[in-house]
DNA sequence: ACAAAAGTGTTCATTCTACACCCATGA
DNA sequence: TCATGGGTGTAGAATGAACACTTTTGT
């Protein structure tokens, strides 16, 4: 794959969305994901065609698809070299956005597997953030912010004692707005 | 004026800004105001001709340009009729961003005249929050999230005690980000 | 029995909310 | 002196941060 994030021009009749979709899928063959849109910027113009671009953001589930491990993996954004400079803008204002949205939706759901431990879902959210969280106060939020069912399920794994499993509400659709359930100190920066 | 947000189509290597900022030139008479890109959306085709909009939220102040009145006005936006449906989501949309943005930015600035009394910076929070507000609790807030300069000067305007002039503080940009200085418990829901 | 991750409560500091009266002025 | 809007403090509730030990399992 060329150096620079994936893109298209749009198909005639095909929504904004529709594009996003097929690009995503062209380029990283997954589908189904959870698509949100940036910004929109002017790109300079490049043999006499003025053009623009519509940046998108989509979370892929580490359990569908390609991307198989147990663990959330966050590449290192810093470590994407050899592309433009629009490229980088679409990347950070993307984490930026990201990492605002984890605090009042639900938008983790999709990256993680279906039911989950409150560790596994801790790890998410620490390693988007970029920093450590206290156990007790995570579970604590998470379970009173009420977007999360318990099953009667639990994991077994190694030598101690067995994780209860979890699964985002079922009647909460993808990226639900709730009230906030999580507030990072650290990056005092809101969304947009 | 037609019903329906003003709009225009890009010039040859014209940014979406200057875009923006023509368009509403040519439909307000008004310029060197507050700008924001809001959202890209499609329209249905009209006439064979696929197209998208790239839709702006723009801030007027009060005292620069054709509208003058001492207090902020919101006309409400439910009042639009006889509008397209794209053209209703996306002012619905750019009231919320307003809405939410008004607690971390210093983006009143563009409401008010250079200087301003804390009542008529607490009715513009009110007009377009939409309710009521403490005064002793707004008043502590906005003096101490460091925004605000206190000027000398007083304001003297009918038979009572005059009033202490602000200023927004003149380092800042015109969006900054700042700590927090107002949340809203009313609608919940953040920023996109 | 021990190693390893899961699970659980309390205290303290900070922040938010609700609320009522005195002050300075012009008429 | 009175009417008008400007200006101020506090107590109680809610929220957020820090912190260490017990439980359950597999080997």
């Amino acid at each position: 794959m060329p150096p620079g994030l994936p893109r298209d021009v749009p198909v005639r009749g095909e929504t904004l969305d529709a594009t996003a979709r097929r690009v995503l899928r062209n380029s990283v063959s997954v589908h189904e994901q959870y698509l949100e849109q940036l910004y929109t910027l002017n790109v300079p113009e490049v043999a006499n065609r003025w053009s623009i671009i519509v940046g998108y953001i989509a979370l892929v589930s580490s359990t569908t698809g390609p991307v198989a491990s147990d663990a959330i993996t966050w590449s290192p954004t810093e470590a994407l070299t050899h592309i433009g400079e629009s490229d980088r803008m679409v990347i950070d204002y993307a984490v930026v956005r990201l990492r605002a949205k984890l605090g009042y939706t639900n938008i983790a759901f999709h990256l993680l597997p279906p039911t989950f431990t409150l560790t596994e879902l801790q790890n998410a959210y620490e390693t988007i953030l970029a920093r450590r969280l206290d156990k007790r106060n995570f579970r604590r939020r998470m379970i009173a912010s009420g977007i999360l069912d318990e099953t009667s399920d639990k994991r077994r794994d190694g030598s101690h004692r067995p994780a209860a499993l979890y699964r985002f509400r079922a009647d909460l659709d993808t990226a639900t707005y709730l009230t906030p359930h999580w507030s990072d100190p650290a990056d005092g920066a809101n969304t947009t």
